[in-house]
RNA sequence: UGCCCGGUGGUGUAACGGUAGCACGACAGAUUCUGGUUCUGUUUGUCGGGGUUCGAAUCCCUGCCGGGCAGCCA
């Protein structure tokens, strides 16, 4: 998609009126603020080609900081995953990394210096009390008793607090603002608790950690964030982000506000994702079923693929629910372009050229990429006996049928005409050969009497082919929306059936190109990628996505 | 029931007071050595009711519907 044609949503437009109105001096500066407590996944990669997409439209850079402010459930691990995410997606970030933990001591001072505009206070109710005091949506909440203690006095139980002198839970550092707020967040939210943790950054320099909407707006403006993108939920956070800011006297950085992506068929929660991981639904963060980044990537996803459908969902404030078909479409149109074909019979049944000479191998010429001519041809071994895919067989074949059946003549893909004279059966009733004769004219695939056939069908040789497991994956979960209904739990809806091992039969020449992560055709089936378990001595393949399959919406019919 | 934000075909989106368009899907056809790709066509939409205006998806009022907000999570 060209400049020109990427339409102009609503943070495009906003930053393009910025840069136009000069301010800022006309810089953009964004940042893209994971959390180092999971996995990123595609509703992620909408938020990275948002950030990153739009600082890089208008000459602008984005930062890359972690928030790491809550040390119980963050760790290196996923620091590592979420650079490495990022960096295949195809994004760099504006120098190193960053970590809110690295202004651990600068957003201390603010907060002293809050306390001495009379504007924070050290609050002793406990969680069970503020929660009474906070009120609900629809009543105020009372004002805390400890609000009125004086400045020098909050001043020092505040440095008691971080010199670790209470117990976690004991204390708070609250703002002052208004209880009586219609907005909940503006009623003296928390603003440092005390957790006696270990960080994995700054290890035990600390036990009292700031809290998201005190420390988010403070890093944005301490890098001089000029738009701080983030999802809807944040919308009521808004006007805290401005108070601490407008408090404080600093760098006033924006924040918008889009709606993270649904996405049929599957859950987006960093939480639910965790919980398939460690209880063994899947395979880890990376299984080709999961929506993660690391999880596409084994499937097969390229980061073009992803940053097209990032860009072709658009960005609103509608809460919506995408279509996985336009995530698929996303990655055939990709594919089709990029990947080579290849042969490859996922259930084999053994086809007999009766009047073909024993012992003879010919090696036959196939196009790698009819999409493009310089991915050059290959040579493909045919022998007397080879495998066809079950399916393209039917002894009483119906009209619209228009694969290999008794009597048939169909075309092999890149040999020769074959037409079906006889079957063998075993005990019971179950086609075990198909005996077909060739016509030696068609070889390459045309007749030169110009006759037709209506159908091509890919094959590989018995001898020469070689096996490889095949791991076909559907939708992970059954129902659109798994996370929707309120007394049923997401797991109740797991596709049992999400992942198929099978054993397939494929041309020789992928042993010697299939690294993992090679991504290929197999014809008529769909596009196929090796996993990182594939070795030469065990090619393994994981499904990214069948082939579009109009054949088996008549069938169903 | 308080506050905030939304509502355009089946789905995702565009139209910035002036012809409701694009993509995906579905359906039909053409082409094709992949029942793939490509191409053509068809189908279906401005949440309801008032107003402002020559003219409203767009502005105003109101109703309805959906989402968010009561962590010392982010």
């Amino acid at each position: 998609m060209s400049q020109e044609d990427k339409p102009l949503h609503f943070i495009r437009q906003i930053i393009s009126d910025d840069v136009s109105e000069g301010k800022n001096e006309g810089k953009v500066l964004t940042r893209f603020p994971p959390e180092p407590n999971g996995y990123l996944h595609i509703g992620h990669a909408k938020s990275i080609c948002l950030n990153f997409g739009v600082a890089k439209e208008f000459g602008g850079v984005t930062n890359l900081r972690f928030d790491d402010t809550n040390p119980d459930t963050e760790n290196v691990e996923y620091v590592k995953s979420i650079q490495e995410d990022v960096k295949w997606l195809g994004f760099e970030w504006n120098g190193e990394p960053l970590f809110a933990s690295q202004y651990f001591d600068k957003m201390h001072q603010f907060s002293i210096e809050l306390i001495k505009q009379g504007k924070a206070y050290v609050c002793d109710l406990s969680m069970d009390e503020l929660r009474a005091y906070r009120g609900t949506p629809t009543e105020p909440g009372r004002e805390s008793p400890y609000m009125g203690r004086s400045i020098d006095e909050n001043i020092d139980l505040f440095q008691r607090m971080k010199n670790g002198e209470f117990p976690d839970g004991s204390k708070t550092l609250r703002a002052r603002i208004d209880m009586a707020s219609p907005n909940m967040h503006m009623r003296d939210p928390a603003l440092y608790r005390i957790k006696h943790s270990n960080h994995y950054r700054t290890g035990n320099d600390w036990c009292i950690y700031p809290m998201y909407d005190y420390a988010h707006c403070l890093e944005d403006s301490i890098e001089c964030i000029t738009h701080s993108i983030c999802t809807l939920e944040f919308e009521v956070h808004r006007p805290l982000y401005d108070w601490v800011l407008e408090s404080l006297d600093v760098f006033p950085s924006r924040q918008y506000e889009f709606a993270r992506l649904n996405l049929g068929y599957t859950v987006m929660s960093k939480r639910k994702l965790l919980q398939l991981a460690e209880e063994g639904h899947v395979s880890g963060w990376d299984d080709p079923r999961m929506p993660t980044i690391s999880g596409l990537r084994r499937r097969g996803y390229t980061p073009e693929s992803i940053r097209n459908f990032c860009e072709v969902i658009g960005v609103t404030k509608f809460n919506s629910l995408t279509d996985i078909a336009l995530l698929e479409h996303c990655v055939r149109d990709h594919l089709n372009k990029v990947t080579h074909r290849t042969m490859a019979v996922l259930d084999p049944i053994k086809v007999v050229i009766t009047n073909y000479p024993e012992g003879q191998v010919e090696e036959l010429d196939a196009v790698n990429n009819p999409e493009d001519e310089s991915a050059g041809t290959r040579k493909v071994p045919f022998t007397r006996e080879l495998y066809i895919e079950r399916s393209d067989f039917m002894e009483d074949p119906p009209r619209k049928f228009f694969r290999l059946g008794i009597g048939r003549e169909v075309r092999f893909r890149w040999a020769y005409f074959l037409t079906c004279h006889d079957v063998v059966k075993d005990a019971e009733g179950e086609i075990i050969e198909i005996h077909c004769t060739y016509d030696p004219l068609t070889k390459g695939g045309d007749a030169p009497d110009g006759r037709k056939v209506k159908g091509t069908i890919h094959w590989v040789s018995a001898e020469k082919s070689i096996t490889a497991e095949v791991r076909l994956y559907d939708r992970l979960f059954t129902v659109e929306k798994p996370d929707a209904g309120k007394d049923k739990d997401f797991k109740e809806f797991l596709n049992p059936d999400s992942l198929q091992v099978i054993e397939a039969r494929i041309e020789p020449h992928l042993a010697k190109v299939a690294e993992p992560g090679y991504r290929c055709q197999f014809e008529r089936t769909g596009y196929f990628c090796a996993d990182p378990d594939s070795s030469p001595s065990k090619l393994v393949f994981n499904r990214t996505v069948p082939l579009r399959d109009s054949w088996g919406k008549v069938k169903n019919k």
